[in-house]
DNA sequence: CACACTATTGCAAACGTTTGCATTAAGTTC
DNA sequence: GAACTTAATGCAAACGTTTGCAATAGTGTG
């Protein structure tokens, strides 16, 4: 069996040396000289010595660990099964790994009622990033009051006291709508929700790019759940009831956008030639769907990076605040 | 500000009881009194308190964390993609949480050559459940013959000492083929790569329906990376060079499927007309792919669930074993 | 050589829990 | 009422780090 646990004064010893200097040594402290530093870390590696995290998180009241709180909807302890969310998620591991941080992957489940408390007061935690489009304002809302170094995905227009970072999502309605119309489209459709923060900007670029174009007549609003399976279904109804009476439309997603060209699919419209389609996000699939789809790509490693380093800066005491990751189009078959 | 940080010595002296009365209170230890549990419990939820969990793993040598190793391919720092590895994390976090541990994301990158040292000596986490068809095999045996508490999601028909759960891939493969054959075809082809553990199975179960069929003959095997991109280039390029030379495909995953039915619909293969397809995984594109994708459903709540209490049961010293989670048949419109 | 300085190292306290053991209070028995 | 049991609580040590301060050794200066 493994023999065991060697402990930091375990190994000071074999070194010939005190606990503080040894600790020191590991720690790259300059105080120690260069050559004791070099021959307690050779040891070290020898010995597959490792510092005990509890200890340490202990005595310095820090963690290094950052916890990615997911958004659930409501209290229905689903998991998330959107890709994109799930992309951003990996991204964020991706970044915070870089910096040295461990993620703890947590939800709404798990923290309860009181983020402050649970993660920053129950030391699992230095600060939190919030992912997902989420009914939890209030909590948010109530840790950031508290003091807890926080950072949210999300739509960086909204109005918050708290740091947000997501994609210029006003910018990107426009240029998907823009796309839209300079293809020819005449009578487009935004298929989403927008309530929704995010969505809801896209929305209004949407909107801004119709109205600019005196299109207003023509253009439609159909309002759905943010799934495949709703836009699928919604799409369906409306050519039942009635007829094709778009020729282009703006989805809010990815996901959504597959689900209503399955729809457009099995009723023998055509795509792009009948209607042109642009989704949101530019997940694998995109790439992938037949006719391959027309998004625009939100830059989720760039987020990644921004969040993270945004949620460290406040750690560090300095002043934040929201900003934009840029968006881009990406063209394909669809439209 | 928030007042400065209460703790378990300062909750006991708002109660008028020392901090071994509290702790223990809290914790529900009946040799306290029920009235003073109840009180104390009270007390803290008025609040706000919560331990210091630092504080108590150092004391308990516990963490009530479980890390999730994702096996990263090679060193290449890149985050994963894959949807439905996305979903299997996703999955093992909720039945981690339901458990009342925490989850710890972690990879190769952070955890290094010493698994056994930087999470179990280092108090990251009690256990690792491995995520992931890796090359990390050495690692994995290295962790596990130190000692580690650890679940690895994979193929559990390979011969390890360590504790496995996964999907019966061979019978997997079996009824993917024999389905295929069901709906008549004669000339059926593998997708994937069957060097890979899982993936070797469903090829096994592939040939083996194939043998018995006395299809050796006019079956294919097209060995390609498991990406859709790969799926996509190799079916073309052996349209291209074979022409149209089978009729079914079984291939070893989803993004696989998809790739290829990508590759056919651009040269008007007829699906399932003139070529019929099953995947494996039943990610959330199978049903939203037009047409929608047969495929072989792996459980993967049920799977997350096992993985988990397999670890939490070899934490309390039992001996466990490898397991199999059931698969079943989706059809759809591709078959 | 005494002095001041600097470069290294060690001592010991503190971080906030949990728990074995001791203690007290209350109840029971003869 | 003494002796004994049981119920409830408190004391103090321990978990393994990190770090301010003290101490020592080494170096150069007048």
């Amino acid at each position: 069996m493994p023999q065991k646990k060697l402990k930091l004064a375990d190994l000071a010893k074999l070194a010939g040396v005190s606990t503080s200097t040894a600790s020191r040594a590991l720690n790259d402290n300059p105080l120690i000289k260069q050559e004791t530093r070099e021959r307690i870390q050779q040891l070290a590696k020898m010995h597959n010595f490792s510092l005990n995290a509890a200890a340490s998180r202990l005595r310095l009241q820090k963690t290094k660990v950052i916890a990615v709180l997911i958004n659930l909807d409501a209290e229905t302890e689903q998991s998330i099964d959107d890709p994109f969310l799930l992309k951003v998620v990996s991204d964020i591991n991706l970044a915070v790994n870089r910096q040295g941080y461990e993620l703890l992957l947590s939800n709404s489940y798990m923290a309860g009622e009181d983020w402050y408390g649970y993660f920053i007061d129950g030391r699992r935690a230095d600060g939190v990033i919030v992912v997902g489009q989420g009914k939890q304002q209030a909590r948010i809302d109530r840790a950031s009051e508290a003091g807890m170094p926080l950072v949210v995905w999300g739509d960086p227009k909204t109005e918050a006291d708290y740091v947000i970072v997501g994609s210029d999502n006003f910018l990107g309605g426009k240029v998907a709508t823009q796309h839209l119309l300079d293809k020819g489209c005449k009578k487009p459709l935004f298929l989403g929700e927008p309530e929704h923060a995010e969505l809801g900007e896209r929305y209004k670029g949407f909107s801004y790019v119709i109205a600019q174009a005196g299109l207003a007549e023509q253009a439609q609003l159909l309002k759905i759940d943010i799934t495949s399976q709703a836009a699928y279904d919604s799409i369906n109804r409306k050519l039942r009831s009635d007829g094709l009476d778009f020729d282009g439309i703006c989805a809010c997603s990815d996901m959504v956008a597959l689900g209503a060209m399955k729809a457009l699919k099995e009723r023998y419209v055509s795509i792009p030639n009948d209607v042109r389609i642009v989704g949101f996000d530019d997940i694998a699939m995109a790439d992938v769907s037949f006719p391959s789809l027309t998004t625009i790509k939100q830059d989720t490693k760039k987020a990644g990076e921004l969040l993270v380093e945004k949620l460290l800066a406040q750690l560090a005491g300095e002043e934040v605040s929201s900003s934009q990751v840029a968006i881009s189009l990406v063209e394909r078959q669809s439209s």
